[in-house]
DNA sequence: TCCTTTTTGATATTAATTATCATTATTTAA
DNA sequence: TTAAATAATGATAATTAATATCAAAAAGGA
């Protein structure tokens, strides 16, 4: 069983620091995401949520708020998908790169360090003080490979 | 004046080879994507067609539809933004990635032979047919390093 | 506790995209 | 060239993700 007992202090902290209220709500949702290992949006959520705490009857509205928030204080992140829809993570785990599906939106998390060091240095002959990246592969997975064959 | 007569020839071999019809409106929606060197929505796009072929009266639906048939056949490629709004361009281009300064926008491509080869190994680890990637590597570029010294 | 401010939940609204369907255009074969 | 068959279009209805509104509830501090 995971801990996510330090996280979620760090959220507690964020809010108290912006003088906003500590809710029930946002702490739910939060949670939700870090013991999730899969990609959500913001409808999965919903049900996910719904099911697992079927007393608290969290509105969509809020959950999509939640979401807001807790993008914007760096404790999610998100992607954008071809279907329509934005998928969030926790970013309590170490930095990696994505392959998709475009088929199935599969997702595939990696971490290569060779283009990792390759990406410095690039950002390193231009001149640039390299912070941040983000990399994405689309292409078909081995399932749809076949199927569309 | 760019000559997009080879490109607009494809068009019409690939809408033969799958047995469909050549319009008017295909052609119009794409060669206006290949005149343009910025991303666009289908919004965007419509009404830059409707100014410039304000005697076809091409409904936003048909752009629509092209817009998924051409990058069907990859003949443009899109991206899903934040924004809930998908940008199309033609890939006429060479491929390239981006550096991208936080502070002052300012925006390099690059191309790194070793990295793109590194892509597709990982692709194929993981049993994936690659068909495409994003790269988007952010920092700061010389200049705003200096300045916030 | 009371007061002020924030947050929520229900729901209306917006905006992008897709579906429907009658009409029009294109292609092919006679 | 013309007719029949099929594909594509345009207008618009429907759908869907996300945002806005607002009265009611909850939090935090005095």
């Amino acid at each position: 069983m995971q801990d996510n007992s330090k996280t979620l202090k760090k959220l507690r902290t964020i809010i108290k620091s912006k003088g906003l209220n500590h809710t029930k709500q946002r702490e739910i949702i939060f949670k939700t995401i870090l013991e999730c290992d899969t990609h959500l949006n913001a409808d999965e959520l919903y049900s996910l949520i719904s099911q697992q705490y079927p007393s608290e009857k969290i509105g969509i509205a809020t959950i999509y708020r939640a979401l807001a928030f807790l993008e914007e204080c760096e404790l999610i992140s998100s992607i954008s998908l071809d279907n329509n829809s934005k998928k969030f993570e926790s970013i309590k785990d170490k930095h990696h790169d994505h392959l998709i599906c475009i088929k199935c939106n599969a997702i595939v998390e990696f971490l290569d360090e060779e283009i990792e060091a390759r990406q410095d240095k690039i950002a390193n002959n231009h001149g640039f003080k390299l912070l941040n990246h983000t990399m994405y592969l689309y292409g078909l997975c081995q399932k749809c490979s076949l199927l569309i064959k």
